[in-house]
DNA sequence: CTGAAAGCGCTTACAG
DNA sequence: CTGAAAGCGCTTACAG
């Protein structure tokens, strides 16, 4: 029974009108003597206003987050982060999964706007024209996660410099013959700009010519273009654009007896908590996930806010030293 | 303008009533041909009701999810299927985070309740008092995962028989000194029956007295209790009760320069897909966290149509040979 | 500082 | 088969 109580049976109880129960709420004026009046009440009954019955509030206290899949290690540390920041500021986040498909995903976005959310988060794998036509239509504030937004705010992370880092390491550590295993252009954070700054990294140290391959996001891709250029050439270092490409590297240089790093280097991008199990650990560049949500979430506020928030915030990388890249020199 | 359509404008625009319009949603008597012009209107404007302003509905067609955390591949998989199975039934899910905080699940629980979900989907560490107290207030079924719930429906993995197969397959493969690292027995699931049905298979094959630690459920945790077990005793097999523990019991043993498995066999729970990646792959016991969640959304939609649904559920369990374990014969 | 009244976007008996 | 009216649990001007 307790826990069907409505806002009016707590003003009953306490005394009081509805609408003060929902200016203590909502931090309206209450006296302090009736403050601690609804206070007692609430505490008794462990009442929690529902947070869904705000139709005609100003703001619903619901941010959105639409996400591509839910079984994903990123994914699951930017919603960790979103989840986190959003309920210490009294928001709750409202997840929506597009589950890989496109028209959810826009049913999504539809959904959570006609719910009258306060703010909308969305880490998708492409932008497209349906997407810039809908965050046009509405006033709702949109942030988005991970890719190129250009006519709003986006929160990236910095692939270019990060793949410019590592070419520039590999080069450093003396390595002469480098293969690259890619993904397609299509996605143009990892695809283009993380390649692109492997190679001008590379470059740097006087290496022009890489092997490049490319391939899905998969264990498979990874030991399929492992293998094409094994054939290919007697490298000294393969860079994979993902973590998990590297984890199809290392299977294949062991099947075929080759050491990492004695005989092969072996350096990827993600810093997943797998990479340190591996052995030898992986050396990579770790992105950060949990900072991406959090600026994500905290742009949407400071934009609630009115506050000024950048088009284009970059989230930081970090440099993993496992033990899968050998000084050459 | 298109996207803050409310039901009353598409009404105006088809010539009908707005509880015509509701009808239309809601399944009631409509006539074909004023279908039709609904229906016209509704695809024109891309319009979605707002599943939130149902609050006198009979069904809010809302399915809360509780869950202890958002950052473990087992919950990304149990909320995945979860989300799949309920999408397709047309209901929403709604996913909320406790963050590995018991008060912030009880309030989460409490939340649910008040928004008036149709049903509660939970997974907790522990089902204490608190949570029965909840659930006994209220009207709305509720379904436990991972934990016995009594009082309830729940659905389990098969922890006890999963155990006793760890358990006899490592007294078969002629291990004589074992070593379990289990967890605290507050988590019944895995801390007593897993750990109980591992002894029970373990007696079968004469081995009664293994060294037993207990450990949170953290990489670092397992990394100590396997210390604390080689300190006490050359053991030539280390049972973990989940693959993240065996992580832990990796690192420490190829830290001692004891090799994996001619010194020590190790063997896992969980069927993580890292658990694949390590070196020597890990044997372990795969759980089948697609199953749970899938049973766990088809039960409670059951539960809402009053159909019966058994009280306690078992989800299968696969055997995952890997090469961290020796035949000692 | 507080209450009565109207309203948010929907659903539901109840007439017709 | 359809519409007018009341209601869900809240919030918000507006008086006082």
């Amino acid at each position: 029974m307790a826990e069907k109580m409505t806002m009016a049976d707590i003003a009953e109880m306490a005394g009081v009108a509805k609408s003060t129960v929902s200016r203590y709420f909502n931090g309206g004026y209450v006296k302090e003597e009736t403050k601690a009046k609804i206070q007692k009440i609430i505490e008794e009954y462990n009442y929690v206003p529902n947070a869904f019955a705000r139709l005609n509030a100003k703001e619903m206290k619901v941010i959105g987050v639409v996400v591509p899949t839910l079984n994903s290690k990123i994914t699951s540390r930017v919603i960790t982060s979103i989840d986190r920041y959003l309920r210490e500021n009294d928001y709750t986040t409202l997840i929506m999964n597009s589950d890989h498909d496109i028209d959810l995903e826009l049913e999504n976005i539809r959904r959570l706007i006609r719910q009258n959310v306060d703010g909308i988060l969305i880490s998708s794998i492409a932008i497209t024209k349906d997407h810039k036509e809908l965050f046009q239509k509405t006033k709702i504030p949109i942030v988005v996660l991970a890719q190129e937004y250009e006519e709003g705010v986006s929160i990236l992370d910095d692939d270019y410099n990060a793949g410019k880092f590592v070419g520039e390491y590999v080069g450093k550590m003396g390595h002469r013959k480098v293969g690259y295993i890619g993904v397609y252009e299509t996605d143009t954070a990892v695809g283009v700009k993380r390649r692109d700054g492997v190679l001008d990294g590379l470059k740097k140290y006087g290496i022009m010519n890489p092997l490049i391959g490319k391939s899905d996001y998969s264990f498979i891709g990874g030991q399929k273009v492992t293998k094409e250029i094994l054939e290919q050439e007697k490298v000294d270092c393969i860079i994979c654009a993902t973590d998990r490409l590297a984890f199809g590297a290392y299977k294949i240089l062991q099947m075929q007896g080759l050491r990492i790093p004695e005989d092969v280097s072996v350096i990827g991008f993600g810093g997943y908590d797998e990479s340190s199990l591996l052995t030898p650990e992986l050396t990579t560049l770790k992105f950060d996930s949990y900072g991406m949500g959090y600026l994500g979430a905290e742009s949407i506020l400071k934009m609630l806010k009115g506050e000024a928030v950048s088009k284009k915030q970059m989230v930081e990388y970090e440099f993993i030293q496992g033990k899968s890249v050998k000084e050459q020199n």
